[in-house]
DNA sequence: CCTGCTACCTGATGGC
DNA sequence: TGCCATCAGGTAGCAG
């Protein structure tokens, strides 16, 4: 579950499910999941407190404690799941029949949430602060919050040298922002990846963040309907498809001007432009 | 400091 | 069918 637009989702759908609840017991199935982080640690500091806040900070999902807080990072394909109680959860869980993984479990006093990602790359972690997780820290603005205004990416963009593609997928600078997400708003606003961000006029930078701001509305609009349904493992974003106009149509034709969209490695990722009215 | 590359993992898909 | 290569929405860590 991967950008801002689909952490953001989760969190809201999360929220009334486990604001306020009491963490009873922490299963940690698979401590890869915690890593670097030991198991025990993230259970010993995480049971007994209680979840006062469900946030989020770019793609990371917080759960801010009575005292520190939980980060759940879901990589690529990390997602969450919810158990009607314990019991359900031991029934259901790493059974070689049932299929539903999950690597991590919050007991609560009343449910329990799952954190499952089969491929081990999403993340749990404690921290006694936020600061303390490097991750966290190193986050720019929100693209989502209203710091994110066009004179801020103006400035940020003034500052670098990188192609605009880079730039975008840097957490860094906007916070949120990945891969698909990046190409559906440099396609909107017409910019080529390779651009260099310090070559934006003030004009364009406006332009750039009028596409960022609403290709991440639709697509959180998207997200909420329907909202994710962690009661199903099979749950996922449904129809992202119908708000996407460049990502993953290589060779079809640009919604635009019809030229057959282009795929390109760019930074190790795969980016879809169009060669004739992305300039 | 900045930038670019690789590793980290598993599963789905498509060509032969 | 089976086997192999390629691809996947992300980031940390390291070398230059």
């Amino acid at each position: 579950m991967p950008e801002l637009p689909e952490v953001e989702a989760v969190a809201r759908t999360l929220r009334p499910l486990v604001q306020s609840r009491r963490i009873r017991c922490v299963h940690v199935f698979h401590p890869i999941a915690t890593k670097p982080q030991t198991a025990s640690h993230v259970a010993r500091h995480a049971q007994g407190q209680r979840i006062l806040i469900v946030d989020r900070k770019g793609k990371y999902l917080l759960l801010i404690l009575g005292h520190g807080l939980l980060t759940m990072h879901f990589r690529l394909d990390g997602q969450l799941l919810w158990f009607a109680n314990g019991k359900e959860l031991l029934k259901r869980a790493n059974q070689n029949k049932s299929n539903v993984h999950v690597d991590v479990a919050l007991e609560l006093d009343k449910g329990v949430l799952g954190f499952a990602d089969r491929r081990h790359f999403g993340r749990v972690h404690f921290w006694e602060s936020g600061e303390d997780c490097s991750g966290l820290s190193v986050l720019g603005i929100d693209a989502l919050s209203r710091d994110f205004t066009s004179g801020q990416l103006a400035q940020l963009l003034a500052a670098s040298k990188r192609p605009l593609k880079d730039f975008l997928l840097d957490q860094s600078y906007v916070a949120g922002i990945g891969n698909i997400y990046s190409c559906e708003s440099l396609w909107h606003a017409r910019f080529n990846p390779r651009r260099r961000a310090n070559t934006l006029q003030s004009q364009e930078a406006r332009r750039l963040h009028k596409a960022i701001v609403s290709v991440l509305a639709r697509a959180l609009e998207c997200c909420l309907h329907p909202a994710p349904d962690f009661r199903n493992p099979e749950w996922w974003f449904q129809g992202l498809e119908r708000v996407l106009r460049v990502y993953g149509r290589e060779g079809k034709p640009c919604r635009r001007c019809g030229e057959p969209i282009r795929r390109r490695e760019q930074g190790g990722r795969s980016t879809y432009y169009c060669g004739r009215c992305q300039k």
